[in-house]
RNA sequence: GCGCCUGUAGUUCAACGGAUAGAACAUUGGUCUUCGGAACCAAUGACGUGGGUUCGAUUCCUGCCAGGCGCACCA
């Protein structure tokens, strides 16, 4: 959008490529152009080069109407646009496309995320993983990528054995073996024994090891009762991820677990330590040594025989791009693993596997009061306790302010609300950060919230509704009408949208979504509070304004879709 | 000890190597006989520290200090 004004003042300038930038505030201009590179090049002093290029620019301003006037600023050359020629540029080229670009046409990419493990609890940094894929996805889609969403399921390995150990033993942990079966929430009453036996197995330290190496062993080999304890458990597991995805909007096109390819990952094991990539190292462990690239040692297979992760890692790694036959894997995990991914990468590379791939690692979230969260100090936040806590906060808010409407309606809008909060609260800060989760915070509705945004959507919905019109979109809108600098404001922070998208894309940071959806809802709330719509002078600034706020509400819906946020009507 | 990440306002976070370092919360004071007050406006207040590169450094390099994470049989 912006970027053929900038085409065109270039070409007035007579210059052929240039970084354009906002002045720090709107009276000193709209856009700018440093000039320190042209200065260089020219070997003058930038104050000079820019003043002349103003002068030149002046000359022939009259017959560029989007540009009222050109003023030096030191070293910067700063335009300010005239914001009816403005509005009608950006606004009428707004559709349901707005915002997309080609940047990844006819290319395939594979995303795989949560890749949580059955067995487990389903905490909130697991959902800070779904949020940020979600929106990386979606910002790839955006930008015209074929992406198939992947989730790997760990159903193998220490933790499985140690939930599967806690059940058997539920007594010493303090569980009912009703408790178990009566249970409305199998997922989570799953990953509260394994959170309460790892914690018990820990304290006891090593006293109970040769029990799960045993349980283990048994497992591995297939023995009936155990295999069929487990079957049933990973079901539970497997059943209650199925219905958090679908709640959180992840599709996945697929799903490839842990003991799928396990086998697999064995055989690569044996070829690395044929063609002497890996070796036997301490112990009678298989390991490849990569202190030459300052990655220490990567551990392939246990002395036991057994595997680790990074086993059935190298069979996932060819296996997802033999099955999906993409050119790229992105993968989200917690960024504790972000050694481990490079001492994976480089593996695959030793042995010949050249394909693109990309690890994102997003920091941890610690509570406001006790710090990281951990099933030991039992300040773990579950993903579905958050949930609903924050909805019963709501539903209650939501009733006390629309007593007229009905339970279901009020359910209705606290669930979508409940969902905004949570994801917004997620995205609010970028992936590598490590953020500190505060309940109070993130249930108040007041600033860079969800809540906020959805807000500014509402009202807009309320303008619409009060102003029924057939065929609006084919009334003739009058931007000569549009002088404030509310709306200038508003067109040029629309106009930014393309270019977010893009930079969210290349830097796979979705903060600046939200960050911009909250700019962006903050912009028009000024403007709003500022000029009335329906009660403005005269009808034709009605219909031009409606128009303007019926845009900014597109704008608004598909960025906040990108966060897979769904808006609400009313709130 | 080594590696990676992070140090910005009282707090939580922003800022392609460029102009006066932006927001939100909190605090203080205002707007409005409300097109939906879950709104708007204003004030207060910050680059961990010493060097270096540069016309110019919060940003790049480097020393130190502080915090987080990770360093083979856990995932």
């Amino acid at each position: 959008m912006l970027s053929k004004i900038k085409k065109e003042i270039l070409k007035l300038l007579d210059l052929k490529e240039a970084n354009f930038s906002m002045p720090p505030t709107s009276e000193m201009g709209d856009i700018c152009f440093p000039t320190f590179e042209e200065a260089k090049k020219r070997g003058a002093n930038p104050g000079g080069v820019a003043k002349e290029l103003a002068n030149n620019f002046k000359a022939q301003i009259s017959n560029f109407k989007l540009i009222d006037k050109v003023e030096s600023f030191g070293p910067y050359v700063n335009f300010f646009l005239n914001t009816a020629e403005l509005s009608k540029l950006v606004l009428e080229n707004i559709d349901e496309n707005f915002g997309n670009n080609n940047i990844g046409k006819g290319k395939k990419v594979l995303i795989e995320y949560p890749s949580q493990n059955t067995h487990k609890e389903f905490h909130i940094g697991h959902f800070r993983n779904v949020c940020i894929g979600n929106t990386i996805l979606q910002v790839y889609r955006a930008s015209g990528y074929n992406i198939t969403p992947m989730n790997y399921v760990n159903d193998f390995g220490r933790h499985v054995v140690k939930c599967l150990w806690g059940i058997m033993n539920s007594s010493l942990l303090g569980i009912q073996s009703l408790e178990i079966e009566t249970a409305e929430n199998k997922q989570k009453i799953l990953g509260e024994i394994y959170a309460k036996a790892s914690n018990y197995l820990k304290e006891h330290d090593k006293e109970y090891d040769e029990e799960l190496d045993d349980l283990q062993k048994k497992l591995e080999s297939g023995e009936e009762e155990i295999t069929k304890l487990f079957l049933e458990t990973r079901k539970w597991s497997i059943d209650g991820f199925v219905e958090l995805m679908q709640e959180m909007k992840v599709e996945h096109d697929s799903i490839i677990y842990e003991s799928e390819v396990k086998a697999q990952g064995q055989e690569l094991v044996d070829e690395l330590l044929s063609k002497k990539i890996a070796e036997v190292g301490e112990g009678g462990a298989i390991i490849v040594d990569l202190n030459k690239y300052k990655l220490d040692i990567a551990l392939l297979r246990k002395s036991t025989g057994g595997g680790v992760y990074m086993t059935s890692d190298l069979a996932l790694s060819e296996e997802k791009f033999q099955r999906y036959d993409v050119e790229e894997s992105i993968n989200i995990t917690g960024s504790e693993q972000d050694f481990y991914f490079k001492q994976l990468f480089k593996v695959l590379e030793l042995n010949g596997f050249h394909k693109k791939m990309t690890h994102i690692g997003y920091g941890l979230i610690n509570t406001s009061n006790g710090g990281k969260m951990s099933s030991r100090a039992g300040n773990v936040i579950l993903y579905e306790d958050l949930r609903d806590k924050i909805f019963e906060h709501l539903e209650k808010e939501t009733r006390s302010r629309h007593e007229d409407w009905s339970e279901e309606k009020v359910r209705e809008t606290s669930y979508i609300l409940t969902m905004a909060v949570l994801k917004f609260t997620m995205q609010k800060h970028e992936a590598n950060k490590v953020v500190t989760f505060d309940f109070e915070e993130a249930v108040s509705f007041d600033g860079f919230s969800a809540p906020y945004i959805l807000y500014t959507v509402a009202r807009i919905n309320s303008l619409k509704r009060k102003f029924v019109q057939e065929n609006f979109a084919l009334v003739e809108k009058d931007f000569a009408l549009f002088t404030e600098d509310e709306v200038k404001n508003l067109v040029l922070k629309i106009s930014d949208f393309p270019e977010v998208v893009i930079k969210s894309l290349e830097n796979y940071n979705s903060s600046i979504i939200a960050k911009y959806c909250f700019d962006l809802a903050k912009i028009y709330n000024d403007f709003y509070n500022k000029h009335s719509v329906l009660n403005a002078e005269n009808e034709e600034l009605v219909k031009v304004r409606l128009y303007l706020s019926i845009k900014v509400f597109e704008v608004l819906t598909k960025a906040l879709g990108l966060l897979t946020i769904d808006v609400v009507s009313e709130m």
